[in-house]
DNA sequence: ATAATGTGTAACTATACGGTTTCGCATTTA
DNA sequence: TAAATGCGAAACCGTATAGTTACACATTAT
């Protein structure tokens, strides 16, 4: 197994969707297999800048390639989207659960913050002296 | 009101997201707002290095900054993890549902590929001549 | 066999990005 | 008022990225 197989976290994912031309690519993807030439005239720029965007959605293990004569037919792995997914997870709940009182808890935060960095300032002033 | 706030549809979000440094930043602000020292000093690199992914995040609507005094205070806005979110939902499916009826769904659209490109080719073959 | 087609790679350019150090400004403390 | 503190901005550097054109290679068509 290959290192970069074995510690797969996600952060390959995440990087190759910030990119707004391959996010569309993996948009086309969805509703069925494409191959190369077909993703790149869906788009204004060049069939090598659509290679290159694909080679990166492939290291990423975003999309699948398989070959068909000299046609390269590319699909969508969803399985990296897991890992975005459950990091996103963890947000959920912060638009999903009652707004107020997050707030209230913010804002308790914020209260402690204000106590805290004051107690941690004196803090440092007294290790300084 | 302001372009980018009316044409906001989450690239800002992606970008922002693809540094790990940054979602580590989003991570940590899920407890609570904090100040932008207690941030940099949960990271190995410059507090002026965290200021500008602070700012990224601030243009990108992730996070929040209110003045206390000298501090600034950091605390998470998740709304536009919402439009990652919804991005995000159109695949859910794909990994939610029966993976073998998925299969058997990018082999036909394979097949499909196979007799379509030939056609396509077919197609263009007689325009140019 | 030769030509045409599909696609990836190479080489190059311009720009964005993450990092650093230095500086400046506002606020708080002494 | 003067010193210290918190933090962002500026200037700079090295590298990554998105794009281009030119090329190479394999496969299909003639």
């Amino acid at each position: 197994m290959r290192n970069r197989l074995a510690t797969y976290n996600g952060a390959a994912a995440f990087a190759a969707l910030a990119d707004p031309t391959r996010r569309a690519v993996l948009d086309l993807l969805r509703a069925g297999s494409l191959s190369a030439g077909q993703i790149a005239h869906a788009f204004p720029v060049s069939r090598p800048a659509i290679s290159k965007h694909l080679r990166l959605l492939r290291r990423a293990r975003l999309v699948e390639q398989r070959r068909l004569g000299r046609l390269r037919l590319y699909s969508l792995n969803p399985d990296p989207l897991k890992a975005v997914d459950s990091w996103l997870e963890r947000y959920r709940s912060f638009w999903s659960a009652n707004l107020a009182s997050l707030k209230r808890f913010v804002e308790s935060e914020y209260q402690n913050e204000k106590t805290a960095a004051r107690a941690r300032r004196k803090a440092r002033a007294r290790k300084r002296i």
